[in-house]
RNA sequence: GGACAGAUGGGUGAGCUGGCUUAAACCACAUCCCUGCUAAGGAUGCGUAGGAGUGAUCCUACCGAGAGUUCGAAUCUCUCUCUGUCCGCCA
């Protein structure tokens, strides 16, 4: 959530770094002025308050003196009406003030480029070296013409399209791929956990996907528990409400979990192969921090998905997401594409977001500063999606006939 | 799913016949003092959020959550959530 005394205190700098997201400044003066408007509100409020509790113990003064309690009393009932309304107005304002505070999006880094979409996202650097081919290369569904590997037509008989079923060397190898990431993060120094698959409101407001983006959420029926997106949701909440000591700062920890997305606003985009589906498998990053750890932290984060990517011999590409292409709750985040020599193109297969305090403040992860308490940063990123990465070695790893190799650091793990 | 019991600060835990509670006490923790060595004792401080003030300090809210009764609620009433125990079901 966005700082509102911040806002308030500087509020001309705020909303000119808010314009990357396409924030309306209107909405920010808006929301400016119904937090100058509380506070007061609230201090006619509190002083009625104070009255009251003052009056109220009186009484037993009063009674023990034999004094007459009549006139005290018709007071206070009066006094308890002002404090009735006061209280009104003032819910009333924390609630539009809440909803409107809970839409904003996190203020991006300084550093983050200016930009519309996806197109004016920067290149940083290209990593690994293209396949060659003396053929043309496949895409992965042409490469299993037989759904032997992924089987799209049963995934939706099961349940719907963007749905698919993993079979033989598929299913071994997205199990190896998942074992091999937990392994290589552990490594890395970030401690492995296992969290729910399905998360109440509170820890998807923690993260940022409600209240905005209830669409891309899969909801139980009659329960307020959704299908987790992201492991990123479960596993930053572990810490909601919670004050950490700060010795324990920097958290680093790496969940794998499966990820349900409605893909609300994807109509007609990749809608073949195993690009985007409704479930799909990804191991995560996510790190809890002190505000002056999160960009090394950050940098860590980026190389260890490289450097798995490396290992696993995909090529791919680091690049830096501009303002416009930022999400919801990322201050800066840096995407990992990996070459797919069938599309002959970079697609995305790994996402790692700095949230600074934004995720923190929702969520009030807090850490013990000497006698403070301080919201810490958190940060996550894939490491990596998982079937994403099966269907990169595929296409990179495939032969003419059709086939294709293991790569070796795969090799154990396929046994 | 059914029955019963419970939820109080970092932990244990009293208060729960409404106002002498400003949430006791103990433990843990921090600083200091005394002592002088398989240790012991003492003093002070020690929850969260918001607000006012240069500051000491003061005000408001919070005893699982929300509503209600009352001049006044940790304490009484209702609803919900969660935890424990027993039963049922289940990998």
């Amino acid at each position: 959530m966005i700082d509102l005394k911040l806002l308030e205190k500087d509020f001309d700098n705020i909303a000119n770094k808010l314009k990357k997201k396409k924030v309306d400044e209107n909405l920010l003066s808006n929301l400016k002025d119904k937090f100058s408007l509380l506070k007061s509100k609230k201090s006619i409020l509190e002083e009625l308050q104070a009255e009251q509790n003052k009056k109220s113990k009186l009484f037993p003064t009063y009674k023990k003196e034999g004094k007459d309690i009549a006139l005290l009393k018709k007071e206070l009932e009066e006094n308890k009406k002002k404090i009735q309304d006061a209280n009104e107005i003032v819910r009333e304002i924390e609630e539009d003030l809440k909803q409107i505070a809970l839409n904003i999006p996190n203020i991006p880094d300084d550093e983050v480029p200016k930009g519309e979409d996806e197109e004016d996202n920067i290149e940083i650097k290209k990593v690994g070296v293209l396949p060659q081919f003396d053929f043309t290369p496949k895409e992965h569904w042409d490469l299993d013409s037989e759904q032997n590997i992924i089987d799209f037509k049963r995934g939706v008989k099961l349940a719907k399209s963007r749905f698919s079923v993993l079979k033989g060397v598929g299913a071994r190898l997205e199990r190896a791929l998942i074992n091999y990431m937990l392994d290589f993060n552990k490594q890395r120094g970030f401690e492995e956990v296992v969290v729910p698959y399905i998360v109440n409101k509170d820890s998807l407001q923690g993260t940022g996907q409600l209240p905005k983006f209830a669409d891309d959420l899969f909801k139980i029926e009659n329960e307020e528990l959704y299908l987790i997106p992201t492991a990123e949701v479960p596993v930053t909440n572990l810490f909601r409400d919670e004050i950490l000591n700060e010795e324990e700062l920097p958290i680093q920890l790496t969940a794998y979990s499966a990820c349900f997305r409605k893909e609300a606003g994807s109509a007609g985009r990749d809608t073949r192969g195993m690009i985007r589906q409704h479930q799909f498998d990804k191991v995560e990053l996510v790190c809890i921090t002190k505000p002056e750890q999160s960009d090394e932290v950050f940098n860590k984060m980026v190389s260890c998905a490289s450097d798995l990517l490396t290992s696993l011999g995909l090529p791919h590409r680091l690049v830096e997401l501009c303002g416009g292409d930022l999400g919801f709750s990322a201050a800066k985040t840096i995407d990992l594409e990996v070459w797919l020599p069938g599309q002959n193109k970079y697609r995305e297969i790994s996402s790692i977001s700095n949230t600074r305090d934004f995720q923190a403040r929702r969520a009030m992860i807090r850490y013990k500063n000497g006698k403070k308490n301080l919201l810490t940063n958190t940060l996550n990123g894939s490491s990596l999606a998982v079937g994403r990465t099966l269907i990169a070695i595929m296409e990179n790893y495939q032969k003419e006939d059709g086939s294709f190799d293991i790569p070796e650091v795969l090799q154990k793990y396929m046994a």
